[in-house]
DNA sequence: AATATCACTATACTAAAGTATACTAATCTT
DNA sequence: AAGATTAGTATACTTTAGTATAGTGATATT
């Protein structure tokens, strides 16, 4: 949000293009988001799942961040009614189709590597 | 760089693939990078022209970030041997190509209003 | 009954990112 | 000669992001 507020006085491009993709770099900044979603690709997991894949993450940490994951609507929280209380964490389908954006990130990165170190 | 060491047991993606991401990650993230990309889209500036885009960057900030976008291979320092020394700032192939990141961020971001808010 | 596990929360801290304000050396304009 | 402009740098600060360490309440296991 911060970021496009101070976005300048280029009106090329418009202003939703410019919101869409500052919402997009919300999504994947920060240290731990995108291991989050890496880790919940392919099956939602529980909450000790999670942070037994990212090893090193504190709970208090992979809790603000699936809290924030799930208030953008990448994550659904899933809480099953039984006993004891089992909670799942998944992607939406948002958080599903961002792996696009990762593509292209990507391959954007491996030609980028082959243009500098490479070259 | 740091992101992707802390990246868990998920062996299914490849090593290199998770740092193109990282390498794409780290051209954008923070405040003035996008700016300062963007203000550089459509024309090589000067340092003064680029602040006066961006209104509130300090030249200290500015002043590190284009460093950074240059190490980075981003953004190339042009010095003209005039007098007074001119100096310009470019956008390197890969400093251009980048828009094709930046699309499928529009394009992700535009779609997940639509899912999130907008129903 | 004692210990363990799960899904967190609380408090206090450190480190990284960004800002405010002032300044400089070289040249240019009036 | 005095002031303005360009392309920054220096020092000190605030704010945001992330870490460390300990603890809680509900259940489950031995």
């Amino acid at each position: 949000m911060e970021v496009l507020r101070t976005f300048p006085k280029i009106k090329k491009c418009k202003i939703s293009y410019v919101l869409a993709v500052n919402d997009t770099l919300n999504v994947l900044s920060g240290k731990w988001k995108l291991p989050i979603i890496a880790s919940l690709l392919y099956e939602k997991k529980r909450f000790k799942a999670i942070q037994d894949d990212l090893t090193t993450i504190t709970p208090r940490m992979l809790s603000k961040e699936l809290k924030d994951l799930e208030m953008n609507g990448i994550v659904l929280r899933i809480v099953h009614d039984s006993r004891p209380v089992l909670i799942e964490y998944e992607l939406t389908e948002s958080g599903k189709t961002i792996t696009k954006v990762l593509d292209s990130m990507v391959e954007w990165g491996l030609k980028h590597r082959e243009l500098t170190i490479g070259s």
